[in-house]
DNA sequence: GTAACTGTTCAACAAAGTGTTGGTTAACAC
DNA sequence: GTGTTAACCAACACTTTGTTGAACAGTTAC
């Protein structure tokens, strides 16, 4: 049943819960998450299986433990994402703070690069894209945007977030499928390069 | 095991493979892929479960079966998105053009909006995703992208490519799961005025 | 140190789902 | 109308699941 565990806070409950969401993590990469089964996952473990239903209800369970830890390391990403001044954008000094917290979105990134590369990958968890999408959308919502555009909502406003939203985070996914992989610099700048473009415009460095 | 099924053309083998598409599509839809068993889906389906190993070898081959379908409608599409003149846009004419693409566009998709919905929901099939971006990617850069760029390419025009294409993609599935629902011809107003911004320009219709 | 907890392990269980089989019935194509 | 073939049904061995109770062992508090 999906009831809610109360997750233990002993030296061997975090030591199983690590070893289940490790495995869980590498296994979810190989084979995506219905390609094994509980018993593969506490053998892969080395822990045993009832210890499981002793931590998490349900796979399901573990995947939303697993999505959780990351989204909460986001709240630090966000508050520096809620500095760039969206209004003035295009000047030198700008840009140049833009691409610095690109720099550290795409290391962040690179430092959850198993978990997001197993979750976010070909057989991964479609709906902790869309959390990360929504995460993203409220940031920039609540913070980014003008005050104007804020209170006075349209389809258009929403729209032009999510627009955003999925094509950097488009981009994100596109750099972590690459197997020789841009540094995160490199990526500031092409994405800083791009964003500043718009449909249509000759493609320059 | 995941050989190959030879599908069979007979009137009861394209009914039995119907009633289980549809089924199919409304259990993800509801439930989500790994929500249900098989015998759930040929009891919705009101179909055998043996019939079921006769047309497909497992719930991943049916689910194959039912995007490929979609796949290959695409391509009307595709010749349609091909004659956008990329590299002339802005004039009052071009832009009217890919406005009548976008509108083709959304209601290619408002045709397909139950299947879609399903597999690319909150509980769908994230490498349908993929393989939808990497369609549009692909036709963008062998039909649309100048000589230049397809002939010279770097990583910052597949990462342009990508952008746009996980970009407009994003705005559709936000536009399938809003149910107060734009009509095409406002989505494709909204989508023209937004891909002719760049981050940072003021938003305006 | 030692005693009281409490998480882990192990074996066992019923229940459900899986993939396959052989025999029967009925719809289909020609 | 007749041969072909898909759908149906019951049964099968097998795997996974979620749970249980008793023994064991690491942890914490005194």
């Amino acid at each position: 049943m999906s009831r809610t565990i109360e997750r233990k806070d002993d030296r061997r409950s975090r030591r199983s819960r690590k070893m289940l969401a490790d495995a869980f993590v590498e296994l979810v990469g190989e084979r995506g998450l219905d390609g094994f089964s509980i018993t593969d996952l506490t053998e892969l473990a080395n822990v045993n299986r009832g210890t499981f239903y002793g931590h998490f209800s349900s796979k399901e369970d573990l995947l939303e433990y697993c999505e959780s830890e990351f989204l909460n390391g986001i709240s630090e990403l966000e508050e520096r994402i809620a500095q760039v001044p969206v209004t003035e954008l295009g000047t030198e000094e700008t840009d140049s703070f833009v691409h610095s917290v690109f720099v550290e979105i795409f290391t962040f990134v690179e430092e959850h690069e198993a978990l997001l590369t197993a979750l976010l990958g070909p057989k991964g968890d479609i709906s902790f894209e869309h959390r990360i999408i929504d995460t993203v959308c409220t940031t920039l919502i609540d913070k980014i945007l003008n005050e104007q555009y804020r209170v006075n909502r349209t389809p258009l406003v929403d729209y032009y977030v999510g627009y955003y939203s999925s094509a950097i985070l488009g981009v994100v996914l596109m750099w972590l499928n690459n197997e020789s992989r841009e540094t995160p610099e490199e990526m500031a700048t092409i994405l800083v390069g791009i964003a500043s473009l718009s449909l249509g415009d000759p493609i320059v460095l």
